[in-house]
RNA sequence: CGGGGCGUAGCGCAGUCUGGUAGCGCGCACGGUUCGGGACCGUGAAGUCGAAGGUUCAAAUCCUUUCGCCCCGACCA
């Protein structure tokens, strides 16, 4: 491709709005351009990059024997409706009327689509397994799009559906997945890890998340460099670091220590926030309990935690279900007391949950009195409440597994991976016939991953301050020839036959034939980031020599023309094998 | 949904507080000199100041409404 030909607006400032590393270069380097909040034109070279990424979507899973399908992304409420997700989904999903005045949708996913399919098509067990997928546009309407290409309100996604008459079906369906899965990512060129996940709005029961390591990701995961565990902290346990309960339990005793009288009040004005109270009685966070009041479906609910633990509302509602905050003439009305003094104790038979930080040790927490905090609080004594993982996991917890401590990483979700079960199947009457000739529902899992945080995160993690470095197998062009001084013909002459050869050899060349100065050429190829150059220059050509450039090392070669095509030759091939990640 | 910020030339921004000739850089066009890390000189084209309404002799600037975009949070009693 002719670098003078192509539509690679590149430029030299962005505006300061952009703030994730990989929106800044892909704007710069002329890859997209925004059309409005979360929807994203892309340029001939980000489309390349899509493409490749694409490619190897496909390899893989056709390797797996999932075969490709296209489905519609306009789609009748009906199926939505029977699986319950028209209402569960709020404004997130895209809802019109056709001219009869029938309720559609935009497809956020598949799942009601494809399994609809699957209880017209599907009747024995002899038919299955079958996984089927497409790569197509999903349509959400984010709450709040951001990060360029990373959160948009219309994204290509590669889904894929899988449909087995057994559990033990499904598994093997879903280790393929995962098999596949860390191929992708890896001849991708990404550093990642599969985390435990939440089954979120899909339901179901196992899943798991691939999380691109980065600080523009919106998740956390927990970390365990020494046994391996790894989770999202929306569903990781974790241990908190115990060295809190001080002075020290003696023995046998609850942790109270001798300094700490139980049931003493203490008058703490105005002090409301665990922050206020930690100071004005010079005490630490972590002795305190801090208790906050939620309206759940079956009505009030006190979730207690350590005073310097954050409560998680995902950990939470898988345990009492769906919940809002209670507003703070609830908390008088249901309380009796003014926020901000809350205690665990004499609520009746209110329902408490209590993470498991607190079973131990006696703690300062509201004494239900305006204006008054008491000491010496103890769970079992005071209170009696149900044990819950109910906090958000921090770096320097210990890992629920093996104890040791766990690191904590900003990641973006790349791709996941759902064990369904039969929820859509039930749902939608997707059932089969067994060897028993017994009807039963066909058994699902989901998988997705979404291209385009694939090509941004490996901007995030490939870059330097002079733009983005591809990996390999995901850049959109294998090569970059720079001719400099195009004044003098036989370098024009050069650089063209050396492009020439690699397009020959199957190699995909960019040359920057436009009629400007070596800076510039450096500047935007450097931008660009296609990982090698070929810079053709009048003094090197004199001695029968180019300079083969690594993007990333900056280390330069000076080889002959037919060197270089035979390097680049080979190196391509020898890339497509591995990708070189984590 | 809540909070904050920003809309001025194709792009990036100043000007708004304190009303009075709309500016800078990049880019673009033309001419010349240059030519291995975003060259230089000269000339030039290009703006309904997001939109609507209002105040005023006079509005980019003040007031009201509205649309769009970005960021933070979705609350921790």
């Amino acid at each position: 491709m002719r670098l003078s030909k192509m539509l690679v607006p590149t430029v030299r400032e962005v505006p300061s709005e952009a703030v994730a590393e990989s929106h800044k270069l892909m704007l710069r380097a002329g890859y997209v351009r925004q059309l409005a909040a979360g929807l994203y034109i892309y340029l001939p070279l980000a489309w390349r990059v899509m493409t490749r990424i694409n490619r190897i979507l496909r390899e893989e899973m056709d390797s797996i024997g999932a075969q490709e399908v296209s489905m519609p992304v306009l789609q009748p409420a009906e199926q939505w409706q029977q699986t319950g997700r028209w209402s569960d989904i709020k404004e997130e999903m895209f809802r019109l009327k056709d001219r009869g005045g029938r309720d559609m949708c935009l497809g956020m996913t598949h799942e009601e689509i494809m399994t609809w399919l699957a209880s017209r098509e599907i009747r024995s067990y002899k038919q299955m397994p079958q996984m089927w997928y497409q790569i197509q546009t999903k349509l959400r309407d984010e709450a709040r799009p951001k990060s360029g290409i990373l959160r948009t309100r219309e994204f290509l996604m590669k889904d894929s559906y899988s449909f087995d008459s057994s559990v033990e079906g499904l598994q093997r369906s879903y280790k393929l997945h995962e098999d596949a899965y860390h191929r992708i990512f890896t001849r991708c060129g990404l550093k990642f890890y599969q985390v435990e996940s939440d089954t979120g709005m899909m339901g179901g029961s196992v899943a798991h998340e691939f999380m691109a390591v980065s600080e523009a990701g919106e998740d956390e995961i927990v970390l365990c460099a020494s046994c391996g565990y790894q989770s999202n902290v929306e569903i990781a346990g974790s241990v908190p670091s115990s060295a809190v309960i001080d002075p020290p339990a003696p023995e046998g005793g609850n942790g109270i220590g001798e300094n700490e009288k139980t049931g003493e009040e203490v008058h703490t004005p105005d002090k409301r926030t665990i922050e206020e109270v930690s100071r004005f009685l010079k005490e630490r966070p972590e002795r305190f309990m801090k208790s906050i009041l939620l309206i759940a479906g079956d009505g009030p609910v006190l979730a207690i935690v350590r005073g310097d633990q954050q409560l998680h509302e995902k950990k939470l509602q898988r345990v009492i279900g769906p919940f809002r905050t209670a507003n703070k003439q609830e908390i008088k009305d249901i309380l009796g007391v003014e926020a901000g003094f809350i205690g665990p104790m004499g609520h009746g038979d209110m329902s408490i949950i209590a993470d498991p930080a607190l079973r131990v040790g006696s703690y300062i927490t509201g004494a239900n009195k305006p204006h008054y905090h008491r000491r010496g609080v103890t769970a079992g004594v005071d209170f009696k409440a149900a044990w819950h993982d109910i906090h958000v996991a921090r770096e320097g917890d210990l890992c629920p597994k093996c104890g040791s401590p766990v690191k904590i990483e900003k990641a973006i979700e790349i791709g996941n991976i759902f064990q369904l079960g039969t929820k859509y199947s039930q749902a939608l009457h997707a059932f089969f016939l067994d060897e028993a000739g017994e009807e039963k529902p066909i058994i699902m899992g989901s998988y997705g991953i979404g291209p385009a945080r694939i090509a941004a995160a490996a901007i995030e993690q490939n870059h330097d301050k002079d733009g983005i470095i591809w990996p390999g197998n995901i850049a959109p062009f294998d090569v970059e020839v720079i001719p400099i001084s195009a004044d003098e013909p036989e370098v024009e002459a050069a650089a063209r036959r050396i492009y020439e050869e690699l397009a020959a050899a199957g190699v995909e060349a960019l040359i920057d034939d436009r009629d400007l100065r070596a800076g510039v050429k450096f500047k935007d190829a450097d931008l660009i980031g296609i990982p090698r150059q070929v810079i053709v220059g009048g003094r090197n050509l004199k001695e029968g020599l180019v300079e083969l450039k690594d993007r990333r090392t900056r280390e330069i070669r000076k080889v002959s023309p037919q060197e270089a095509v035979a390097i680049l030759k080979e190196g391509i091939s020898s890339a497509c094998e591995s990708g070189g990640g984590a």
